[in-house]
DNA sequence: CGCTTATGTGGAGCACTGATCCGAATAAGT
DNA sequence: ACTTATTCGGATCAGTGCTCCACATAAGCG
């Protein structure tokens, strides 16, 4: 690749990002290529479809989760792990509004960019659910799939300007019909008291 | 008003109905147009945004889920009530898909045509879920909003293809933390077996 | 260094969107 | 039958994602 075409990559993408993240996934090309000082025709050339676009702005993060994934269940019990990686999941995409839908939609459509990460997230959080169920700490009769829509859920509610400020509290509520025992809210590690 | 005009909102508001059912909320208000055999100005006239087109085709649905939500106040035991309530409401939204991101910006922006509807709704939802709080069929720290909220995401969920197969066994699972005691699926008439 | 060529660029244009204007058509009232 | 107030809809505008192609330019070579 051409050292100006390089620079002009980066530069789209590190505009993208902060574009996104202020305005949403359907930011307007136009105003991306703009604020980088750059035709749109360049801007579709380097990414020739604003979910090309996202899939480069995302992939990295998209990493980032499913290898937290790996260490958590590494590090942690297997119902902290569950619960700590779907808060994270939640947390990770109100950084860029609307991106649920893209995930929802990507995770079928074998043709679209973020397909494979999509996949590759549900898997890791079936991992852990699975890790939980093994153990007891986690309904039996859920799947990564329905983990991954329940994560989606949330992810939408918190997108939601109007619900978005009970999106904590339905955190819990959802997470405590995920597993089995009641939960700690908070940092989770006083003991129950006994009966 | 004028007789033809009377009867090309009539018409209008039901080649509207047939469109968004089938393609959603987000309908090029054109083919909808063209479809009626008159033209956009036309349309726009009758309803002058979107947003007064999808209150005039949904207003009668929402007055039915609030009177719904009525009928089963006075007919059901405050626990089946409320989860045959919120069944309902799930199941009318995958009518018209992507009815529940509408709703979810309506019920907080007081110049929404749907608005009113949206609260009142809310306000329906609530007395079914203080009921069942009242008896101690549903968890204590939720509301109104919460409710609401949950309804949306559990609809938003049906109106994704890619989550929507599961969307019934996630409307248990939501379900079973909203109330304080396992439900019995399905009929809701066999006593559990004693331990 | 100068030239050639392969590559990258971006303005002009396409089809589409929701929305607005205003001259023409038409129903209602006398 | 005529007047008038209302309604209609084609033309138009600014916006969108996207494509084409003449032009600028960086890279490689004599």
């Amino acid at each position: 690749m051409r050292a100006d075409a390089r620079k002009n990559r980066d530069h789209l993408l590190a505009v993208a990002g902060t574009a996104v993240s202020e305005q949403g996934v359907d930011v307007s090309l136009r105003d991306i290529a703009r604020r980088a000082d750059v035709g749109l025709a360049t801007l579709l050339r380097h990414f020739p479809t604003r979910e090309a676009l996202l899939d480069a702005l995302l992939r990295t993060s998209f990493d980032e989760m499913t290898a937290t994934a790996g260490e958590l269940e590494a590090s942690s019990s297997p119902e902290d792990a569950l619960v700590t990686w779907l808060r994270d999941c939640v947390a990770w995409t109100t950084e860029y509004r609307g991106v649920t839908v893209l995930m929802a939609a990507a995770i079928e459509d074998t043709g679209s960019a973020l397909h494979a990460s999509c996949v590759t997230l549900r898997a890791a959080g079936a991992r852990l659910l699975t890790r939980a169920q093994a153990v007891g700490a986690a309904r039996a009769d859920l799947d990564g799939t329905d983990l991954f829509a329940l994560v989606a859920a949330l992810a939408w509610l918190s997108d939601q300007p109007s619900l978005a400020p009970r999106a904590d509290h339905l955190f819990d509520v959802v997470t405590s019909a995920i597993l089995t025992r009641p939960v700690s809210a908070g940092t989770g590690g006083a003991p129950p008291p006994g009966p």
